[in-house]
RNA sequence: GCGGGAGUGGUGAAAUGGCAGACACGCAGGUCUUAGAAGCCUGUGCCGUAAGGCGUAGGGGUUCAAGUCCCCUCUCCCGCACCA
């Protein structure tokens, strides 16, 4: 019957149909606004990373976004209250090389490039509420807020400014923040080495918060073990004590204080080891020539090694200063050494060397003769034991004094006690966290909202610098400008900006021409998206309570130490202020892998780079999408290959040719229910041929609400979305031939384009009006998987022989493992196998499977 | 060196201790076509004509049953790294 109204098929065809869609989403930007804070459904907080707006969207940002679109549009269908974001990163060094470049001023630049990747991005169909939410951090409402945190952060003593070594990028002329450091260089430079240079820079007090930004990782079961790990040993908090030890004859010289985690080893010290770096040692090579050359070039070696990351396996080496200091403890005289193994920046700069149980310290004792000395010794085998020995859990100490016998940590507490109280040493903590220098020497940024006041007043001498007060926000970045790449920062170069007067006394004042890191701007952005139109205050607390913590926050793991860890540190901030309740700034973190193409990262030195524009023009952007989801699971590395777009590509015109074939039955089907309105009665009078399509549609619904739950295979949901659609047109000509009830047809479509709503939402749009309906696909509720209609009929039950499949049995659904177990025995093949042999057990496994062993 | 992850067909992959390779890509054969493209149908882990055997990096173990759990080894990817 069907079949006699079939016309000309239409093909299927997205250059036609999506743009056709976008328009009419464009044109209405309440479509995927989220409700007020007072909405009565519960929240779900969306989240993807908000991108640098290069211009270019490229193949990571499409797997990022598409991910983060289908779990928003089923989390929406579902009856939640959704918020999706998205905004702009927009400050940054490259809008000022364009500008060099192209001479185009960086604002132009930057805005120009967010209108082409918003193109891109409406193209694709994500469901952004843009009019609601989005957000450029280059514009004054947003880095306005910015500055108020950091005046905030000032009053705190949470912002300050010293002097001190930096890492500099000769390359972006500025400063970079230890974690913009990779292997040595530059993290957007990965082949220019980074410099240390000495300067006076703002910094954030990140450290105060190290303890809560460590702990609180073990209460985060939402977030990757990976990132976890990755931010634990960032933070690298080790427990350990300072020993002073005072340097011989030399009483007007401060002691050396050294940081150890073995304290309990103190008896076997027979070095101490600084630093080249260290000021002691500044200090002697004043009057040492032998030793000034020896340390000036262990500087250099040390500085070689760590750009090249071959820190870590150069040889050790170093040189005696002639110096002694006494220990403590002991009152043993130690040499004094420099040694090029020695960190100036971890630590106090300075160790007690103990070659008996430190392999660094062996090798170095080794090396230059020193004595080794062992004091720690596993309890039973006296002092039999190969050094250097680290000391296992039944190890004790030996020739230590009135510590003789402890175990190291018992030790460790005690002797870290005795120095104490006797003033010469204390227990102590120390990280690899340092505070987050945020100065930038250059133009795109934040303008830091503090001046130099020339005359000085009470309080404040002259030069000193005196904090803007709030009403005096925004300071804003001076438009026409002259960017280069020498001299300093930029806005040094701008008179009108540099100078103004003091807020305090009126009298003349010099701004700071340093800009903030833009990582500031990423440290709080998605409290913004709650409120962003609000021109008093960074956000409403009473908003952003409502919506934090983010439910699901997706990205790619290159984040996981540089944004993730500064914006869990700005939430306690603003937790502290008490703008906000929570302390952690996402419920669940999930990081993507990578879009790779013939096995390597896409970059346009290698050649291998698709292009988003050119895959959408060739096959749409649902099969776009729709690929990336498909080709791998979330969480791993996708191979990108051009085929299997194209076969996504295919399927896709397989379900709009079907579903266009039978729209006009469904069509004429009047007032039919549908979705999870329909009762499981319903279809009680069912073919076996509707029986079974309906069956495997609702294995499918079932298995697709379950994996959005928390699994995220979408790769294997849409595989049961081609099963689903296999089955279908392989029971085409039943369908033909009436043998299919008219609404198991309109309920299997209609229930298709719902499940391929998330993941190829222009495609289930057309056909959903192709359906005859009138309402949104995506304000329909999810269709609900009833299990008696998913039930099978018949039962498979694989029967083995010690393990080894001899065959498989069709038993009636419900067949009780007796009849089970009747039914292996009573099998030809089976039997076959038991000739001679003896069955020692027979088991029926859940009603699943049948395991006879035989001897 | 430390930490995290991975290793399954020609390829991307699937399999929550229970039939290894679902679903795709590719390939081969067929069909339709004047021809091509697109469809559609069939086949496709390896060895073997077949019956059958073998098979999840390698080795061992636990179990009625192991890709999956445990131990050892190898390889690859990612992060950190003379961190005292």
């Amino acid at each position: 019957m069907v079949g006699a109204e079939r016309n000309e098929q239409q093909r299927y065809n997205p250059a036609e149909i999506e743009p056709r869609w976008q328009a009419l989403w464009d044109a209405n930007p309440a479509l995927y606004a989220a409700e007020s804070h007072t909405s009565g459904k519960p929240k779900f907080y969306c989240l993807e990373m908000l991108p640098y707006p290069s211009g270019q969207l490229h193949m990571g940002h499409v797997r990022n976004y598409a991910i983060g679109d289908a779990l928003a549009r089923f989390m929406r269908m579902r009856g939640y209250n959704v918020l999706h974001p998205m905004g702009w990163d927009a400050f940054g060094l490259p809008a000022e090389n364009a500008a060099l470049k192209n001479n185009t001023p960086p604002r132009e630049w930057t805005l120009k490039n967010i209108e082409q990747m918003k193109v891109q991005m409406r193209r694709i169909g994500l469901s952004y509420d843009w009019a609601g939410t989005e957000i450029a951090t280059c514009l004054p409402e947003y880095y306005r807020w910015n500055q108020w945190f950091f005046l905030k952060m000032v009053e705190a003593g949470l912002a300050y400014r010293r002097s001190s070594k930096v890492n500099w990028c000769p390359k972006c002329a500025t400063v970079l923040a230890n974690e913009q450091v990779v292997g040595g260089c530059c993290w957007r430079h990965e082949d220019t080495l980074v410099e240390q240079r000495e300067l006076e820079q703002w910094f954030l007090g990140i450290t105060k918060y190290a303890d809560e930004l460590l702990d609180g990782l073990d209460a985060m079961p939402g977030w990757p073990e990976k990132v976890r790990t990755m931010q634990r040993n960032w933070i690298g908090r080790s427990e350990g004590a300072h020993v002073d030890f005072r340097v011989s004859a030399m009483a007007d010289t401060p002691a050396i204080t050294v940081f150890t985690t073995r304290v309990d080893t103190i008896f076997g010290a027979t070095s101490i080891q600084l630093a080249p770096e260290h000021p002691l040692v500044k200090e002697w090579v004043k009057n040492d020539a032998e030793l000034a050359k020896a340390v000036t070039e262990m500087i250099a070696q040390q500085k070689v090694a760590r750009e090249t990351g071959d820190i870590g396996n150069i040889e050790k080496h170093g040189v005696a200063t002639g110096k002694t200091a006494i220990n403590p403890f002991n009152g043993e005289t130690l040499p004094i050494w420099v040694a090029n193994y020695i960190l100036a920046d971890y630590g106090t700069g300075a160790i007690m060397s103990v070659p008996a149980h430190d392999d660094r310290d062996f090798e170095f004792a080794n090396k230059y003769g020193l004595p080794v000395v062992q004091v720690v010794a596993p309890r039973d085998s006296a002092e039999d034991v190969a050094l250097p020995y680290g000391g296992e859990d039944d190890a004790v100490l030996m020739d230590s004094g009135a510590w003789t016998g402890e175990t190291p940590v018992a030790a460790q507490e005690k002797m870290a006690r005795f120095a104490e109280e006797h003033g010469f040493g204390k227990k102590t903590t120390t990280y690899r966290l340092k505070d987050w220098g945020v100065s930038r020497q250059r133009y795109w940024g934040t303008p830091i909202p503090m001046v130099y006041c020339a005359n000085g007043h009470a309080g404040v001498k002259p030069g000193g610098v005196v904090a803007l007060p709030e009403s005096s926000l925004p300071v804003l970045l001076p438009e026409q400008i002259e960017i280069t790449q020498e001299g300093g920062s930029p806005l040094g170069k701008v008179p009108e900006f540099v100078n103004t007067t003091c807020p305090v006394c009126g009298g003349p004042a010099r701004r700071e021409t340093d800009t903030m890191d833009t990582f500031v701007d990423s440290s709080w952005y998605f409290y913004r998206y709650t409120d962003s139109r609000n021109s008093h205050a960074p956000f409403d607390s009473e908003k952003a309570n409502y919506w934090f913590p983010i439910d699901q926050y997706i990205g790619g793991v290159e984040h996981a130490i540089l944004h993730l860890i500064y914006s869990r540190f700005w939430t306690k901030v603003m937790r502290d202020l008490g703008l906000i309740k929570n302390s952690e700034p996402a419920e669940r973190l999930f990081t993507q892998g990578m879009v790779i193409k013939d096995g390597a990262k896409m970059s346009k030195s290698k050649g291998n780079v698709v292009s988003p524009d050119d895959m959408i023009a060739r096959y749409g952007a649902d099969a776009t999408r729709m690929y990336a989801l498909f080709a791998a699971p979330p969480d791993r590395d996708l191979e990108w290959q051009e085929e299997g777009v194209a076969g996504i590509s295919r399927f896709l015109a397989r379900v709009y040719r079907l579903t266009i074939k039978y729209a006009p039955v469904v069509r004429t089907l009047e007032g039919a229910v549908h979705g999870d309105e329909v009762a499981a009665g319903q279809f009680a009078g069912q073919t076996i041929e509707g029986a079974a399509l309906l069956r495997t549609l609702h294995q499918t619904i079932a298995k697709i609400t379950e994996d959005f739950n928390g699994r995220w295979h979408f790769n294997t949901c849409i595989a049961a979305i081609m099963i689903l659609v296999n089955e279908v047109t392989a029971a085409e000509s039943a369908m033909d031939k009436g043998g299919i009830a008219p609404a198991t047809v309109a309920e299997l479509l209609r229930t298709l384009t719902l499940l391929l709503a998330p993941f190829a939402p222009f495609l289930a749009a057309e056909l959903w009006r192709e359906l005859g309906e009138t309402t949104d696909v995506f304000q329909q509720h999810w269709p609900a998987a009833d299990a008696q209609l998913a039930r099978e009929s018949e039962i498979e039950i694989p029967v083995q022989v010690n393990g080894k499949l001899v065959t498989v049995l069709k038993l009636a659904s419900g067949s009780d493992d007796e009849a089970i177990s009747a039914a292996s025995l009573a099998d030809e093949k089976v039997s076959a196998r038991l000739v001679g042999k003896t069955i020692v057990k027979h088991l029926v496994i859940k009603s699943k499977l049948v395991n006879l062993v035989v001897k």
